[in-house]
DNA sequence: CCTACCGATCGGTAGG
DNA sequence: CCTACCGATCGGTAGG
C-alpha cells in the first residue's frame, strides 16, 4: 500500500528542496528528517527507503509533465503543428515554474534510481521528447518550419526548457506567464524559415 | 606547488568520467583509485583532497571555455554582433564536444565546491554569460535581432548549449562540426526578426 | 605508492 | 514517532 498522507507529502516536499539544492547523493536521510523535526530513523515509519522518496518525486513529476502536455494538446483543438508545438512548450514552462525544485530533481537526479526504475523513466522521457520531435517533423512537412534536423532541434528546445529551474525565481523580474511567452517565441523562431 | 604530472592528469580524467556518470557526491575516492589500479589512500600522494580534484576539473574547464571564446571573438575580426554571437556559439559547442564529460561536470557539479571556490566560479560564469547577453543586446541595438529580453534569450541559448553533454556521442550520427552548425543556426534564428 | 588505521557518517532495523 | 543500535563505507592521516 502506498502511503499518501499529509506527512508523506511533506517528506517529498522537503526532500525536493534538498535534492534540488545539494543533489540526491549529498542529501542524507537525517537531513530530510531534521527539516521535519523528527529523528532520522523515524522517517522509515513513512518510507521504505531513501530511493523510494526520489522515485516518488520523479514519478509524480513525470506524470505532471505528461498530463499537462496531454491537456495542452487537447485544448489546442487544432492540427496546426506550429500551434501544437507552442502549446507543448507553454505547458512545459508552466509545469517547470509551478514547481521548479521538483522539475529540477526530475531532470537531473534520475540517474540515482535503481536500474529498473531508471529504465522506466527513460522510456517515458523518450516518449515525451518524441512528441516534440514529431511536431517539429510535422511542421517541416507542411512547410511551416525550415528543413532542419528535428532531433537536434528537439534536444535544443528541451534542454533550454529544462534549464529554467537553474535561474527561475518565483519573486523574480519575470512572471511564469511572461517566461512562457518568451520561450514559445524563441522556440518557434529557432525553427522558422528565412523570409529574407 | 601544483602537481601537473602525467598521473595527476590521469586522475582528473578518470574523475571526470566518474563525476559525469554518477555525480561528485556519489563517487568515492576509492572509485577513482580503483580505475587507476591503486589503493584509495594512495590517491593522497597526488592530491590533497577530493574537492581539489573537482576544483581542478572545474577550473581548467572554465579556462577552456574562456580561452576558446576569446580566440573565437578575435578570429571573428568583425564588429557585427550576429557574426560574433555565431562565433561564440560555435566555440562553445566545440569546447563541449571536445570533452563532454568535463563540460558536464563543470556545468552541474560546481555546487559541491567550497563556498569561496563556488563564488569564484560563479563570477566567471556570470562574466561568460554576460558576453552572450551583451552581443544579443548589441544585435537588438543595430536591428539585427528582434526586440526581446536579452537575459532570457541568453539563458535560453546557454541552457541549450549546456544540454549537449546529455545526448552527444562521439561516435553518434552527427559530427561535432555539424552539431555546431545546427546550434549556430537555431540560436541565431531564435533571435531573428519576422519578415512576414 | 602501500598497509594499517582513524573518527564520522551513512542507510537502515529492532523493538517499543 | 522514539531510542538504541547495526555493518558498511566515507574522506583522510601516519608512517613507511
Amino acid at each position: 500500500m502506498i502511503e499518501t498522507g499529509a506527512r508523506r507529502r511533506e517528506i517529498d516536499e522537503v526532500a525536493s528542496e534538498l535534492f534540488h539544492a545539494n543533489g540526491y547523493a549529498a542529501t542524507s536521510v537525517r537531513d530530510i528528517a531534521r527539516k521535519l523535526d523528527i529523528q532520522g530513523a523515524s522517517l522509515y515509519a513513512h518510507v521504505a527507503s531513501k530511493e523510494d522518496v526520489l522515485w516518488s518525486i520523479v514519478d509524480s513529476t513525470a506524470t505532471a509533465f505528461e498530463r499537462r502536455a496531454d491537456e495542452a494538446l487537447e485544448d489546442a483543438q487544432t492540427g496546426d503543428p506550429v500551434d501544437r508545438l507552442a502549446a507543448l512548450v507553454e505547458a512545459h514552462v508552466e509545469t517547470v515554474t509551478s514547481d521548479p525544485e521538483r522539475a529540477s530533481v526530475f531532470a537531473t537526479e534520475w540517474r540515482h534510481l535503481s536500474p529498473d526504475r531508471r529504465a522506466l523513466i527513460g522510456e517515458r522521457r523518450d516518449a515525451y521528447e518524441h512528441r516534440f520531435r514529431g511536431l517539429i517533423e510535422d511542421g517541416i512537412g507542411v512547410g511551416a518550419f525550415r528543413q532542419t534536423d528535428a532531433t537536434v532541434a528537439a534536444d535544443f528546445i528541451l534542454s533550454a526548457l529544462n534549464g529554467i529551474p537553474a535561474w527561475y525565481r518565483e519573486d523574480g523580474r519575470l512572471s511564469a506567464d511572461r517566461i512562457a511567452d518568451h520561450f514559445v517565441d524563441l522556440a518557434l523562431r529557432s525553427l522558422s524559415e528565412d523570409h529574407r
